[in-house]
DNA sequence: TTAGTAACAGGAATAATTACTGATTAAGGA
DNA sequence: TCCTTAATCAGTAATTATTCCTGTTACTAA
């Protein structure tokens, strides 16, 4: 039986009033400011419980650790690989894709998790040239 | 400066040779047969090396550990979300759609992460019915 | 050959997350 | 309104995944 808790709602409530898809610590450090002493194992535990409940997603993208995003319905999202940020992508789902999926493998397929890479524009205006390193021909050899 | 050696070698040919998407602890023991005191360190490492180099290719799943896969053309993937299983998916990406992400969002998009959620045939079969929580008035309340 | 340095094994350190403990407190019933 | 009980809490210890450090080994180029 789920039980009222003010810890839990002020962690959805944050999450609802964000657009960000913030980490569990960056949940605890925003919540901390109107609730000093709540832990880090409360906000670990209600983040677990909300997704459990269907209330908030949990998101990971590459190489990051996992975020939380209180829109549940189903989003697409993209990632700058240079800065790391993650937003969502306003853009009609594919659900297609799934029946596509279906058909190459042996499973039923029920959704779909994309997450796009790119380049955001303040990353891009000073992006820098990619590193032509200079490969050696053992390195070469083996690499082939 | 990349230099030749045993270990990487040994890494690379386990990824390759396998269709499966292990975790770094699964490489580690698999290596660790055919060389006992190799560290899982070095696995690490040579894992790191390895995607930098292009050669492997580092992928997530949702709720999953960092996992690698030694085939980095491009391609989808799809997870049983019942015994968290990742496969690979023969199936056509679709790069259409880094276009139509590039127009809902401001930036420069180069790739996209895909990956299906559902059911494979053998978890399927043995499935449960979901348990139907009985939600309580209270719960309704402040769950709205 | 040998100097230089990438890579190694082993282990310590860090980061993210989960589990445990005893104290609180919401919720339903007496 | 007052109890009972179990969900939740704060605080902390433990676990897991991953990275970093140290002294040693062994490719490579000269």
């Amino acid at each position: 039986m789920t039980r009222y808790s003010k810890q839990r709602e002020a962690i959805l409530a944050l999450l609802e009033g964000t657009k960000d898809h913030p980490t569990a610590e960056t949940v605890y450090a925003g919540i901390r400011s109107q609730m000093p002493n709540i832990s880090l194992g409360t906000v670990y535990r209600n983040l677990a419980v909300l997704a459990g409940n269907g209330r908030i997603a949990k998101i990971r993208s590459r190489d990051e650790t996992l975020r939380f995003d209180a829109n549940t319905r189903d989003h697409y999202h993209w990632q700058c690989r240079v800065c790391g940020k993650v937003q969502d992508l306003p853009m009609a789902v594919e659900t297609s894709l799934n029946a596509a999926a279906e058909r190459a493998c042996d499973a039923k397929i029920e959704r779909h998790d994309l997450c796009f890479i790119g380049v955001c524009k303040s990353c891009g205006a000073d992006e820098i040239e990619h590193e032509n390193v200079e490969r050696h021909k053992t390195q070469e050899m083996w690499e082939t």
